[in-house]
Parts: structure tokens; C-alpha cells; sequence
DNA sequence: CGTCGGCTTGATTGTGCTCAACCCGGGTGG
DNA sequence: CCACCCGGGTTGAGCACAATCAAGCCGACG
């Protein structure tokens, strides 16, 4: 387990490849220029914890790129993961003294991070930032929300179809593709970190993909590249509402 | 349990039982004064729907007293709540058009209620009521996270017990009172609720409860007068760090 | 070539679901 | 007043789905 060399490349705030979503989106110039003094880029290899649950963490910031994880694990080694971070998501909660879950970085991670303190600060005198992070919050909540449907309601199949439509969505959104009929990508979890996202063991997750390939819903090259055929025959297979749903 | 006429007395802000908790608990006197004049009490029955999903929604507000649901039905009929609103609580979001998640009173429900638009006008202005909302917004984040490890991970007697001792930590910090060996208290949910909140179905709930009261850990009185002979025996069943451990 | 980690597949077990009967208490109508 | 019903809850028998235990595969890397 090497520590590489951490990335110090400071883009600026407006070239931020998650400038219109992330906190600092509603941001007026002046702010834009006070976070960007503010600012350091920290990269984390695939794997790396970047904080434990129970510290005490002195940054917030937002994920540039790559996707981190935040879970819990129980003293016999259960462990749930309670939220997926993905590019503009925010990372922290000011107010708060220490850490309620484990943030682990999936694949390679790229935060842009703010002193605690300043932050806090900077959110009392700029109302826009504040107001953006609530909105992010309530839409955090949503979604885990509508994860507890997926633990508490569905079965392993609709799990592991549900999953795929989800990553099929952002990754289609974030390369700005309309999602129809085939869609590609890849998977940026282990079988284990997807077991643990849906609440079943890795040999379930498997055999439930593996399923999924039989009937021709999708295809595989390797172990980790997903190519559905038809996105709205997975989505079938959800257990969502398909036709006239609110999608969010 | 007979349904009490429904009460339009309003309570001054200054002694309202939900002052220190909620929203307005960081407002200065003036804004509590605007609040004052732009509030309705309205109150619920039990088993009735104060706000359907898809519902555009006119207001926002607090829970008062009583309990509240929030939840999510598929087609088929499996349904999974994802929200319990206990006096002081927020209900609506400010800048949605429409609510993603059914609001049900479980027991009779007092509302404290905005006009959706003043209040959002009043947000603006007032960033004691947003940064209040937020760190309120943060907290249920929390909850709802705790709650899919529990959904996603635990058995179904972890499930019992650890909603048991929410409950029952909840009732007494609603009383002031210290949690400590003996706990008794009324369920504010049917057995079928509670199997909505747990993701079980109500046979498993009823089968639970009757083993923890077979073993002597809890005793009834009725179906919903609960007695936890000791907290800490019962603690020892959800599954959760029972020494040392941070409590939310 | 061997090893190791991530993944797949198989056999068996067990927890919680399903279907079904029954209980209990409260309210209603004859 | 009793008989009845009805809704919420309990209990039982059998089953199914996912967990567990176990073996083996595949690709990367030394």
C-alpha cells in the first residue's frame, strides 16, 4: 500500500469541471475569488480511507473526480455503505466536530478541499453558499431515501438492476448522452463494495450479474465493463415504476 | 382512541412546546414575530394523509405533537417507510414543487403550518431559519443513513430491538427522564408499521416481539404499552456497540 | 511457473416470507 | 344483554430466497 505523490494541480474555479453543481455553484465572483485562495486539491488512490468514522476532520471540499464511498461497519464486520460521492458532491458537514462514517475512495479520488473553520466562516457571511448546500442536502436525503426502498423492500435481482440503472444514469448525464436502448460503462465497484452498497453478500451479487448475462439483458468484457442492451428491459427488472414515474 | 375534535387554538411562539428544537429555535424576536402572525395549527387523525407523493404541496411546517410517517409504496403493494416526524420536526421542502414521499399521521398529528411562498420569501431574508433548516436537514442525513445499516444488515431481532430502544430513548428524552434499566412507554405504531419501518412483514414483527417478551427481556401491557425490564439487556440485541460507542 | 486477489459457481442451510387459521377486545345491532 | 363482526394481532406449517461454506476459475504480476 505506497501513498503516491499527492496531485497539487490548482485548476481555476471557473475552468472547475464541477463548477455549475457543486457547492459554489450559486456563487457570486468575490466568493468564487475568496475559495479560490482558499482551496487545495488532494488526490487519494483507489482504496485509501479518507476518513474514519469518529475523527476529528479539520477540511470539507468537494469531489472533483472519481468516486468515494461513505459506509459503516458493525463490530462482526457487517458493514453498510450508506452513500456513494460522486464528482461535485460535497464532502463533510460543517457543525460538526467529528465524522459519523468511513469515507473511502472507490477509484482514484481528487477532492477540493477548504479549511473547516474558513469554510464555516464563509458561510455565515455568504448566504448562497449555504442555501446551495441545503438544497444539496435535501437531495442527498431523497436519494437516501429511496435507497431504503432498496434494502428494505426489494429482492437481490431488483438490487443488482436497480444498481446498474443508477450507474448507467450518472455515467450517461456526466457524458451528457441521452439514455436509450444501449448503454456502456464501467463499473467503478468491486462485487464486494456493490454487496455492500445493496445490503447482500458478494457471492449474491455475482450470481445475480451473472444471471442478468444469461438472459441477454447485459454483456460483460471482463469483470467490470457493462454493456446493457436495452436500458428499459433493465429497468423492468427494478421493480420501479417504468411508465409516467417521477424520476428524480 | 377516539378522535379528539380538531384544535385551532393558537399557541404564542413564546411558549410553544417545540421552541428550542425546531426551525425557528434560532430566530430573533422579530422574525419569530412574522412567524407568529404567518402560522396555522392544523391537526391530523390518525391513519390519515397529510401529503400524497406527487402532491403539489402549499405549505411546510412542524410537527407539533404526534407522530408522523414518511413512505414509499411500489406498484405491488410493498411499501417501506423512510421517515418518522416527532414533535419538532420539519415537514416539506422548501424550493420542490412536489413531495416525494407520502406523509401519514400515525398517531393524531398537530402541524404548525407556512404558506409554502412566504416562508421561502422569509428564507431569504433570514438566515438563522435556513442555517437552522440545514443543521436540521443534516441530522435527519444522519438518521437516514443509521437506518440503512439496520435495513441493509441487521437480523430481524436487531431490527425489533433496535427500534425498541430509539423508541424508547426518544419517549424519555420527550420526559426528561434518564435511560436506565427500567423503560416503559406506549408504541406509537401498529405492528404493521413497524414492519414498514424495519423491512420486515408484520408475522416476523409480531413473532420478534412475542421472543423478546417470552425471554423476559420486554413485557406487554396490551398490545402497544411496551416495559423494558433493562435497557441495557435489550441494547445488548440490537447489534450495535453497546460500550463505548457514540451515540447520535 | 506459481501465487494471489477478485470473481464465479456449486451444495447446503437457515432466516424470514407466505399462506392460513385462530385469538382477542371493542363496537354494533338485533 | 348477548351475538356477531371486524380489525389488529398472534401463532403455526411449509417454502423460497439469499446466506454460508467450499471449491475452483481467471487474469495480473512477480
Amino acid at each position: 500500500m505506497n501513498v503516491k505523490a499527492t496531485l497539487f494541480v490548482k485548476t481555476d474555479c471557473r475552468d472547475c469541471p464541477i463548477r455549475h453543481r457543486a457547492v459554489c455553484s450559486r456563487s457570486t465572483a468575490d466568493e468564487l475569488e475568496i475559495l479560490d485562495r482558499m482551496k487545495t486539491y488532494r488526490t487519494y488512490e483507489a482504496g485509501q480511507t479518507i476518513i474514519w468514522a469518529g475523527d476529528q476532520v479539520q477540511f470539507l471540499g468537494s469531489v472533483v473526480s472519481g468516486v468515494a464511498t461513505l459506509s459503516q461497519t458493525m463490530e462482526d464486520g457487517r458493514r453498510q455503505m450508506v452513500g456513494m460521492l460522486l464528482p461535485s458532491d460535497f464532502v463533510g458537514r460543517p457543525g460538526r466536530e467529528s465524522a459519523p462514517f468511513d469515507v473511502v475512495a472507490a477509484t482514484e479520488v481528487t477532492l477540493c478541499r477548504f479549511q473547516k473553520s474558513a469554510f464555516e466562516r464563509l458561510m455565515v457571511q455568504s448566504p448562497a453558499i449555504s442555501r446551495r448546500l441545503l438544497e444539496m442536502t435535501l437531495d442527498e436525503l431523497d436519494s437516501a431515501r429511496e435507497w431504503m426502498l432498496l434494502l428494505g423492500r426489494k429482492t437481490a435481482r431488483e438490487k443488482i438492476a436497480s444498481l446498474l440503472s443508477i450507474i448507467a444514469r450518472r455515467d450517461a448525464s456526466l457524458h451528457l448522452q441521452p439514455i436509450s436502448g444501449n448503454v456502456e460503462f464501467d463499473l467503478p465497484l468491486s462485487r464486494e463494495a456493490m454487496a455492500d452498497y445493496l445490503g447482500l453478500t458478494l457471492e449474491t451479487v455475482s450470481r445475480q450479474v451473472s444471471a442478468l448475462k444469461r438472459e441477454g439483458i447485459i454483456e460483460l468484457q471482463g469483470k467490470r465493463h457493462i454493456n446493457i442492451i436495452d436500458f428499459a428491459t433493465l429497468l423492468n427488472e427494478t421493480g420501479d415504476d417504468t411508465d409516467g414515474g417521477i424520476w428524480t
